[in-house]
DNA sequence: CGAAATTGCTCC
DNA sequence: ATTCAGG
DNA sequence: CCTGAATGAGCAATTTCG
């Protein structure tokens, strides 16, 4: 039974965090390990991590790097620590209140000085955060949470913003948890209840952190333990993610279990999720960095330096001695002096953020600010060859109308949009003139093993002689034919394998087709306009189709100009369509500026409108044109919902996601998909209405009382199929779970859609008037010829190709 | 040793 | 990927 | 407009289970 699945986390950087929460549930439904009294397996406080091992880098980075790597905090000496009062609760004061008049002797007062931070004050901090959802608030408790960190014990500061961030290691670098489930496990360890209790639980709260404090509330802890710290949680994770082989689940939980049992109260729900990467306090990267950077504004230069960027003690003291009340005169001075650390605040933040899209690590950020303050960062961390750049965002667009009503008149390039994975290409000529070669992803994962065929192609491209000594190129990698060029679809993509791929065993050829050049010989290009980067990339890379056979092929991506008109513009678009590619990506050409209409004044003011590669940006520069989102293009179908799932997070009073079902020749409705985008929260209030689960219920049951075929589906609870409801797709595929049109595509496997979405409900119909799986089927058949006219690429390959893969037949695996 | 379960990552 | 909610 | 959260299908890799 395959478990629900995890998901993409744009908002979030590095590792998708998001993902295990969604699978929880499953082992939470599972009621099979027996229960075991907490007594049975006594605590044993001292092997609980204190502390960073005396002899290994605090870092995840540690060993052989490309990357220009700082020395590490050094690591505390001390294994023994105490506070000052190390078995009464600290109090903390509240961290929400306005970071310049917040005192941060106030809370490291009451710890021993040089001692490092305990990890109760992380929690406090994220129990303050997740209380509010004020951005003002919560940029203050981490302003205030790390101005005391980086005061109290500078090598504090990053585990601190790791923890905060929800992050391990930077996104280049593997560092992985692997938990997931297996936190159920361990709370059922130490807590002592049932499974079924636990699911209850969980079905009730929708988050593993706050099932771990309701289910650890209520045992008693018989020996103390001394607190968990910053540090040592963080080593803790470390060495989660250094269990390998066998038995590495066994020894995951084990320490998975000392965690929780030494955490006290608050500890426990945060630890909980910084376990299964879900913090869900609503504040992750862009917040920390903000609140990194004013925390720095706030701490006076360790060299005791005059500085451009933090603020004089002189103007600190001003703001707090005026902001005592009574002396309501001088208010003009105290306004002066908070504007002017506002405007220090604005530029650090500022100048954070950019260093961190170009440079997305906080150990070398961390490090410079600790070594040289705001001052230096710029210089010591850059961007560099080697460590992936935030990639510029594509902002959706629903029409060409639409499009030429944002751009104007201004000259745009309209690119194919290819149906591949996104790679972000770093080359460098070592001594030896040979290229060393880097490939990552779009959240900036280190994907240089997958492609030795790609690594293989730049090296001969770029020969002794010839062509670039360093370069950072942004790309799409396609599947493709090797003979004849012709593209293949992402899913032939995705069954290459992933990790060590010689260059012999590449069983999919593909093709890179560059879009931008970031960074060129030693030069950064990301603020030229993209017309001039993409003559760079031009005249600097040429296309390329590999004599040697096992290469990668290169390409620039196929490209219309605005100046060609709306017509070929428009030609451009169904030459996307009808070859594998999802649409056009619209690129404004040269820096301008656009006519903003200010509704207030009736004025018209000018805002520029740069046409520079801005990092981890998604702005009108880059528009994307997909054929989905078009209306009158995309497929949209009606189907019935035939169940769902108890919500997570956010959602956990809601049903969510839902199941849907199409009919089947014979009447009978088989699941298809299930769906959770686009469904409002008010959607959500009346589907519990329409849906709730009580004993009187006519429409919702724990059992299948419909009928129906659900195939891999096991939803928490099924819907009497009544509702018709419209919903859109980008895409059909064949599915391993889905039964749905069994037998008329594949002999075995059924079909399913690809990021359905709900579009609306349809009173007009009844559940005998949706989709057909002889529909769906034939809507699978209609996409799968598509494509096969063109390859969009510089190979004549009018020939139609194979049609491997695409024919029902040839598609029936075995059963 | 092979199947099943779990996880992490990609993306139209 | 996608969508919605809140400041 | 920015930031965050919560969720889709489906693949390879890893580890446990039988
Ligand atoms: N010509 C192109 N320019 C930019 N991105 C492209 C291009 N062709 C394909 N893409 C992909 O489209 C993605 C953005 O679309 P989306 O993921 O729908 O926001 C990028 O991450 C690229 O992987």
């Amino acid at each position: 039974m395959p478990a629900k699945r995890a998901h993409d986390a744009p908002t979030t950087p590095n590792k998708r965090q998001k993902g295990k929460q969604a699978r929880i549930d499953t082992f939470f439904s599972s009621p099979r390990t027996p229960v075991r009294a907490p007594a049975a397996s006594p605590p044993s406080p001292e092997v609980i991590i204190i502390d960073g091992p005396d002899d290994t880098t605090d870092s995840p980075k540690a060993g052989p790097s490309t990357a220009p790597s700082h020395a590490p905090p050094p690591a505390p000496s001390s294994r023994t620590f105490s506070l000052k009062s190390s078995h009464a609760a600290l109090s903390y004061p509240s961290l929400t209140t306005d970071a310049l008049t917040f005192d941060v002797l106030q809370v490291s007062a009451q710890w021993t000085p040089g001692a490092p931070v305990p990890y109760s004050f992380l929690a406090h901090t994220l129990k303050s955060v997740s209380e509010t959802r004020s951005r003002i608030a919560i940029t203050n408790a981490l302003t205030n949470c790390l101005r005391v960190v980086a005061q109290h014990h500078p090598a504090s500061l990053l585990p601190a913003v790791y923890l905060l961030s929800n992050t391990v290691a930077p996104s280049y670098v593997p560092v992985e948890l692997g938990l997931g489930a297996s936190i159920s496990k361990s709370i059922q360890q130490i807590s002592g209840l049932s499974s079924g209790a636990l699911r209850d639980l969980y079905n009730n709260l929708g988050d593993v952190g706050d099932v771990a404090f309701a289910a650890k509330s209520k045992v008693r802890t018989l020996i103390p333990h001394p607190p968990l710290l910053v540090t040592g949680v963080y080593q803790s994770l470390l060495a989660i993610s250094r269990c390998k082989g066998q038995g590495a689940v066994k020894e995951k939980q084990k320490i998975v279990e000392k965690l929780l049992i030494a955490s006290k109260d608050e500890e426990t729900r945060f630890l909980a999720r910084t376990l299964t990467q879900n913090l869900r306090v609503g504040a992750v990267r862009t917040t920390i960095l903000t609140a990194l950077s004013r925390a720095f504004v706030l701490t006076s230069r360790s060299d005791g330096r005059q500085s451009g960027m933090h603020a004089p003690a002189v103007l600190l003291a001003s703001v707090k001695t005026l902001a005592s009340p009574s002396k309501s005169q001088k208010k003009p001075a105290v306004d002066d002096a908070r504007e002017q650390i506002i405007e220090l605040f604005d530029r650090a933040e500022g100048l954070v953020k950019q260093v961190y899209v170009r440079h997305p690590c906080y150990e070398d950020i961390i490090a410079a600010l600790l070594k040289d303050g705001l001052d230096g960062l710029e210089q010591h961390v850059s961007l560099a060859v080697g460590i992936p750049l935030m990639p510029t965002l594509g902002s959706p667009t629903r029409s060409l109308d639409e499009v030429f009503n944002i751009l104007q008149d201004h000259p745009f390039a309209a690119e194919l949009k290819y149906d591949g994975q996104r790679a972000q290409i770093h080359g460098q000529r070592n001594d030896e003139g040979r290229l060393v070669v880097h490939i990552f992803s779009r959240h900036l994962e280190n994907m240089t093993t997958k492609y030795p065929d790609v690594v293989h192609m730049f090296q001969s491209m770029c020969g002794e002689a010839t062509g670039a000594s360093s370069f950072i190129m942004d790309s799409e990698i396609v599947a493709l034919d090797p003979s004849t060029g012709a593209l293949k679809t992402f899913q032939e993509l995705s069954n290459r394998a992933r990790k060590d791929v010689q260059l012999g065993d590449v069983r999919v050829a593909v093709g890179v087709f560059a879009f931008d050049l970031m960074y060129l010989d030693g030069q950064e290009l990301i603020g030229l306009p993209f017309r001039e980067r993409r003559a760079m990339l031009n005249s600097q890379f040429l296309a390329f189709v590999p004599e040697e056979k096992g290469i990668a092929r290169f390409s620039h991506v196929e490209c219309c100009d605005s100046q060609l008109g709306r017509d070929a513009i428009e030609e451009f678009m169904v030459k996307a369509t009808e070859s594998r590619c999802e649409g056009l990506m619209i690129k404004l050409l040269d820096s301008c500026e656009v006519e903003e209409r200010d509704a207030k004044k009736a004025k018209t003011r000018r805002k520029p409108f740069p046409a520079t590669y801005e990092p981890d940006k998604r702005t009108a520069a880059w528009l994307k044109l997909k054929k989905d989102y078009i209306t009158g293009l995309g497929d949209s179908f009606d189907l019935v919902p035939v169940g769902a799932w108890h919500g997570n997070g956010r959602k956990a009073k809601w049903w969510s996601p839902i199941l849907l079902a199409l009919r089947a020749a014979d009447g009978e409705l088989v699941a298809v998909c299930k769906c959770m985008s686009g469904f409002t929260d008010a959607f959500y209030k009346g589907l519990n209405d329409r849906y709730s689960l009580n004993d009187e219920s006519t429409t919702s049951s724990r059992q299948p009382l419909w009928g129906g075929e659900f195939g891999g589906f096991k939803p928490d609870v099924y819907f009497r199929p009544h509702e018709v409801w419209e919903v859109r797709v980008a895409d059909v595929t064949i599915s391993p779970v889905s039964l749905a049109a069994k037998g008329l595509v594949s002999q075995a496997r059924g079909l399913s859609l690809r990021f359905p979405r709900y579009i609306k409900t349809r009173e007009d119909k009844g559940i005998e008037q949706v989709m057909t799986a002889g529909e769906l089927a034939r809507v699978y058949e209609q996409q799968e010829a598509r494509g096969r006219h063109d390859g969009g690429n510089d190979e004549g390959d009018l020939l139609d190709v194979d049609i491997d893969g695409s024919v029902p037949a040839s598609e029936s695996d075995s059963t």
